[in-house]
DNA sequence: AATGAATGAGGGTTCATTCAT
DNA sequence: AATGAATGAACCCTCATTCAT
């Protein structure tokens, strides 16, 4: 089993790899299995149909990435504080080692835009994808309810479609860094964190102005 | 002259509406051709390379885009109503049927992130590109040299990052909506407006805080 | 006109050719465009399928041969005649060089019974098919009323049958002898020659016994 | 060791089930292992090679279906009685659900064609082949000597064409009518039955005309 | 002995680009 | 100048067969 389970994981690995570096399209299915070390036949004994390779892969990135933000959605700090480290989490993501992550999940999205895939394949991807949006709403619910955070029920939604915007923005940006030719200004984690501050300061003071 | 002219304007547009619905790469040059009406080499007599075909089309689409920001920048309004105006062209871009020309921008900057292309072809895109940023950091400078706008020098910088990532944000939502199943939450106008009031009001207040 | 119309039937004739020789699963396109001295996406300009190029060319095969029976059926002579005649053209075939076309053709029959097509594809070659049918039906009606025929009605579809049984026959040894390892003995043509005595015999005098 | 038959019989039935419904070329060695219950190197390890698969299931339907003719053959019959129960046995067969074992022969003899295999591999379908043929020869001889049939030797030999003619024939139509699309049309059993009155008539008097 | 794992050779098909008219 | 025709290189995927346990 642990064999069977390597292997695989040897060619997911080749495969993230490739993904994040050459894309979806240009990472043909020979060279992933010239980087796993292994044939062309094997990768698609494991994943029938490339889109299944995709598929897998962009699955271990988010299965990666979700659990964090879980983490803190489960912890018993108040909600504003919940918010804080999630506004942490996404900030420091983009500039770790996992900032391959959101490359690819960017990636990804751009990807399924162009190709269409079955819908049960992405059906698992799009639950997890909502999981973190539903982490945020429930973090600002829980922050209404324990007085860290004070929102009027309109001020709320727009607090989650600015958080939105947030998360949007900081992931396009992880992915502008991957161009080494891009003119667009990558913004510097100091000025995030600066951002960041605002918007925990809305979140605390929205309803008081 | 103006034969010429059209035939190629043809082939621009007809090229400008596949890889709006298609994309760069599902689309052939066969298939711009035919919704051009002209044969295929006659494309590659115009546009030697796709890459050319491409960089032209999203040329066109920035050079619709860019005019609304300079007639913006170079009105004689505040600096504060020219920032108004600005974020109000923003929205009112994905909400238009301009939102194609979104689409198309969005969906070229994860073109080139894994078909470089040769520095020269792209270096005019880049310039327009950093044209509206230069545009936006115009319209704050003016407000605060004509009082409307009050920021500290760190302040500026901050507010800077801001719009960039509001601009970010907006254009990737459009990009996203175009995906018929995405479940990533598309904001509405409305939102979108509040976020803006949310925004002038931290350029006129920031340093009164 | 006439250069293309030109291409296609050497890419045919090559096509029939290895067809023939090799059976339609072990002629690949590569080897037809060789044979047509081509390029492979030459072939698949002119059959955008492998499936397109092999109903084009039994196509081919079938309208070759469907006229010679027709001519027969327009003719002046009596229903017995037009069977005689009939039966000599099946005999004549299998050792002419146009046995190659029986071939693809039971070749073909073969082909479809485990790679079914589109219902569009085949239904030209289903009519054609049925069309031989329905002239030997057509000369054995003929025959009954010009009085060189007798049967009653039960034995003209006995008849029908009885030919049909022969025609099925003919074609099967015809491909039979492409085997140069079968021992399935090859009826000779006299005997064959024999048989059709006896069948013309039996439409005579059937209703007399 | 009843074990291995066992095992060996299982692979064979389950080839023998799947070169029925989907022809041997579209038969994976595989699907026949899974069908089977057992690994691909089980099977090859009984069948070095898919040939050797195929040639033992087309062993096997013939051996099924040779004894039938042998029994009628070394039964106690007169010639023309043998001769009748020969073609009502071939007739029969295509009712049955033996049906299954005329298409696989069929198949088998478009597969060679195009497959050609080492002599001694298909040496002994060969014998088994002309078997029936001799037996067919032998009750005619059979009925020429008891009397019971009355043939000159020219007529005898006609005699055997018109018969393997027939046998052609029957095959190839069972084979037809797996093709659920053919509009070949199937003969009845009640025609084929007036076919054996024919052919059995011919066999008593040709020589009284 | 039995098996799942591994694989290379090959097949159909596509497409940007070049050629020839 | 305009174009349809031509094409090779490349891609995804399959399958009989071998290997290693």
């Amino acid at each position: 089993m642990p064999y069977k389970q390597l292997k695989k994981q040897q060619m997911l690995s080749a495969a993230r790899r490739l993904f994040t570096e050459y894309g979806f399209e240009k990472t043909t299915m020979q060279k992933i299995a010239d980087e796993a070390g292994v044939g062309v036949a094997t990768v698609f004994r494991y994943f029938p149909k490339k889109e299944l390779l995709i598929i897998e892969v962009v699955k271990e990135v988010i299965e990666e990435m979700v659990p964090r933000f879980e983490a803190i959605s489960e912890s018993t700090q108040s909600g504003y504080d919940k918010m804080d480290a999630i506004l942490d989490a996404y900030i420091n993501y983009i500039s770790s080692a996992n900032r391959d992550a959101i490359i690819l999940l960017e990636s990804f999205e751009y990807y399924i835009a162009y190709n269409p895939m079955e819908e049960p394949l992405t059906e698992e991807i799009y639950q997890t994808y909502t999981k973190v949006e539903r982490i945020i709403d429930q973090a600002i619910q829980d922050g209404i309810q324990d007085g860290s955070i004070s929102l009027s029920s309109t001020e709320q939604m727009n607090a989650t479609t600015i958080l939105n915007l947030f998360g949007t923005a900081i992931k396009k940006h992880a992915f502008n860094s991957l161009l080494s030719n891009v003119i667009v200004p990558i913004p510097t984690k100091e000025q995030l964190l600066q951002l960041k501050s605002m918007l925990l300061l809305y979140l605390k003071n929205a309803s008081r102005h």
